[in-house]
DNA sequence: GTCGTGCGATACCAAAAAGGTATTGGACGA
DNA sequence: TCGTCCAATACCTTTTTGGTATCGCACGAC
């Protein structure tokens, strides 16, 4: 499991469709569709119910969504943490 | 950022040393100096001290130490909490 | 001072992973 | 039955990652 592949997770899950999804993450929907089942695979279960309306998230993809969107969230405030030892870039010019 | 990276990091950080690091997470040391340095890029600052004994942890690599260990206790949690969904694999034979 | 030793860094190549375009198959409504 | 909309697949290219061999540097023994 990727970091990648939580924020494509992510996308799909709150989109409820692939292809807005790839959209929004910036990539082609056949990759999206891809890492989404390589994740349902490493997991060893389906996170979305295939409809042909799009996808709809199941319960351990309820369960998962939380989580990843918590995991993001640390890596974003871990950034911001470590960026505060960054000497400031100096003034323009 | 990967999770890989994070997983590398605290390796590196806990053992002192790239050699050492690289047994552990099972990959040859090269690739580990690379995946430390690409992260310091990324990050743009140092994480560690290059001294003739190994690698010494600065202060935004203490910093980031504490929160890559949250990280990947939060992601083995959530991939234990999914599987808790999964159907138990049946009886032996 | 010089030579061995131990460390991370680099060069270079091979393997694996990720992404893109084009196309397929399936469900649904007109 | 045909057009539309969806995810899934086929196929190729590009990027990333990992491995082996080697370098450069600092230190200690002598």
């Amino acid at each position: 499991m990727s970091l990648c592949q939580l924020r494509y997770f992510v996308a799909v899950a709150e989109e409820g469709h692939v292809g807005r999804a790839a959209q929004r993450v910036h990539v082609s929907q056949p990759p999206l569709t891809r890492q989404i089942r390589a994740l349902e695979e490493e997991l060893g279960i389906p996170l979305f119910e295939r409809t042909p309306r799009g996808m709809r998230l199941l319960a351990p993809g309820r369960c998962l969504l939380t989580r990843a969107r918590t995991i993001l969230a640390e890596v974003d405030a871990a950034v911001a943490d470590v960026a505060r030892h960054r000497p400031p870039p100096g003034p323009p010019g």
